[in-house]
DNA sequence: ACCGCTTGCTAATGCGTATTAACGCCGTAA
DNA sequence: TTACGGCGTTAATACGCATTAGCAAGCGGT
């Protein structure tokens, strides 16, 4: 019942029991070495002084022995908590806490990263990321010059979604996109189509160009006619869609579809009776629809979960890949039909 | 470019610009005593090192000598991402970060907390909350044997939520039930109603018996007649509510609410034509439901932010009030009609 | 009596940082 | 010439713990 105010540290036990720090620490630890060993009697009187007092280990100075902090940093562009609703990112973050928490780790959130040119900045005044062991790295797009600089620098990080070499190559645990589009595409040939379209950017980010990648592919592959289109106003796109004689449409973009469905509706063109409609992918940003879209889902918590996996791995220096895939899983849905123009 | 695995530390920036340890230290504290200065071309070389390598100080070793690290805690008894959807906890996270951004701290997520007996501890064979300056809690209820031990300890820390002492005030951001459920009873007297009833706990929570508190005054004030039943069975509680001829219903948790209104559905009784129905706060689980619901919104969000804000003048010794309750926001909806029975 | 071995413990050190006291140098005043 | 004070820097130390090397005592064997 110390009525200080500072903590119970190990000297403070040793000086009650009458040994020297040392001997706490070893009784603390249990360890049974042959090389150091503590009398019976001696660790049961220190064990006691522990129990009276209730001292715990201070985690900081335990830490600083360690040369390890156990923090694994998070860092996002967008803040990691975001305000609105139908959230890309929550299955990712799941899967990284609940690893996180099994291997026994901290998270770490970068929301001190300032803000410049409307997102944050990994590599500024002062670059946290060194706080942490490790750090996983999200978002749709990274930019290459900050990973080629993390790279060079020899931080140890993980990134969730794959990424292109910059200047060596990336850890990451990313989303099979081209398998999976390829699958979707020769369903929809499969149903009789021979005139499809890939809707959206198809480049910048490597989601984008996996996805744009598996669909060209797969065009060249079964012979038939693929397009692309940027995705601008609905209408103007719907207008182009038609004239190439489209019949079914993948797009990059949940939202979009959700939009081209409307788009349809509003020429009494009916989904997927008259038009086949693909989702690749997950929505990312929030998108109402009645329809239940045919396309796959990406596994996120697995991907997080699986991302902080390699992360420990490196910092283990465990050997092991640490580039990963993961599939993604299709779902029917009910967008995709037999082929009717 | 050093390939080395190890950190880069305060004496390898020093050897590569041919200064002392402390020199460094100096400079990156920019300190400007009287009593220590720097030249400002050796400054200069100083940041030059520390730019080129990245150098950040270790934040566990500043911690143990500095005492500050810049970190604020966040500790959740479940997981902080929850994998459920319509997740109630969010909004307050959103709060949270947003404040810590503005005050230039990262976000420490004690995901390592071992669960015992179903639910994390906050105390356990190594306590890493003070690996940050201040921590804050969240959790419908807080174990009050740990709270008291934090306060006993003189831990930074600030409940989101209003707690009762525990041996001492308990520094929180809380919502002011008592005031927003007083309120709703006296619409609903208002409306006419003289029986009615409170179905929920009332206690164990503070949250809960905040709320019951209110409803009990305002019965009082108003001389009506007030039961409370506590929920079990939506079929039993019903029976129970129309023995007692009550005309409107509060419930504590918003999903009972939308359970009760199915069960009225089933004997059909109209919402809230023949019965009114008040949800004192949000959903804190899934409930599905097509009634705009009467009641008030808790102020999650800025309950957050504010409890960052506490935590930050705690630290700073700022002076200011630690316990503040925050108005909830009358929601009219259209559950609440006048009194037929 | 000496060596060698075991047992039980401790002194010393390192981890990376911040802080304090002090040192050497130079110029100026006494 | 000496004393002194400002300037720029550093050696030493503390923080609380873990770890390593090593010390002292006891004991059996030659």
């Amino acid at each position: 019942m110390p009525s200080s105010n500072r903590r119970v540290t190990q000297q403070d036990i040793a000086r009650m029991t009458g040994v020297s720090q040392t001997t706490v620490s070893i009784v603390l630890n249990e360890r049974d070495d042959a090389a150091v060993r503590i009398a019976p009697e001696t660790r049961e009187r220190v064990l006691q002084a522990i129990r009276k007092t209730g001292y715990v280990a201070d985690p900081i100075a335990r830490r600083l022995a360690d040369q390890r902090n156990r923090f694994l940093g998070v860092f996002t562009y967008e803040p990691v908590f975001p305000a609105g609703l139908g959230d890309f990112y929550h299955p990712f973050l799941v899967g990284i806490e609940e690893c996180a928490e099994r291997i026994g780790c901290d998270l770490l959130l970068f929301t001190s990263a300032p803000v410049v040119d409307g997102r944050r900045r990994i590599f500024h005044q002062d670059n946290r990321l060194r706080l942490a062991d490790g750090c996983i790295l999200l978002g749709r797009w990274l930019d290459p010059d900050e990973l080629a600089r993390l790279i060079a620098e020899g931080q140890p990080f993980v990134s969730v979604g794959r990424r292109d070499d910059a200047g060596g190559p990336v850890p990451y645990v990313g989303a099979d996109y081209p398998t999976a589009t390829v699958a979707q595409v020769r369903k929809a040939v499969e149903l009789g189509h021979r005139r499809i379209a890939y809707v959206g950017e198809g480049a910048g980010a490597e989601s984008h160009a996996d996805r744009l990648r598996g669909f060209t592919t797969a065009v060249r592959e079964a012979g038939i006619t693929g397009v692309h289109v940027r995705f601008t106003e609905a209408a103007d796109v719907m207008d182009q869609l038609r004239e190439h004689g489209v019949t079914a449409i993948f797009v990059e973009e949940f939202a979009d579809g959700a939009v081209l469905a409307e788009e349809a509706g509003r020429r009494a063109l009916r989904v997927p009776d008259d038009l086949s409609l693909v989702a690749l992918g997950d929505p990312t940003r929030p998108a109402s629809t009645d329809l239940d879209f045919t396309g796959y889902r990406i596994p996120r918590r697995e991907m997080g979960w699986q991302a902080v996996e390699v992360l420990s791995a490196i910092l283990d220096g465990t050997g092991g890949e640490t580039q990963r895939l993961l599939p993604c899983e299709p779902v029917a849905g009910a967008t995709l039909a037999v082929a009717n123009a």
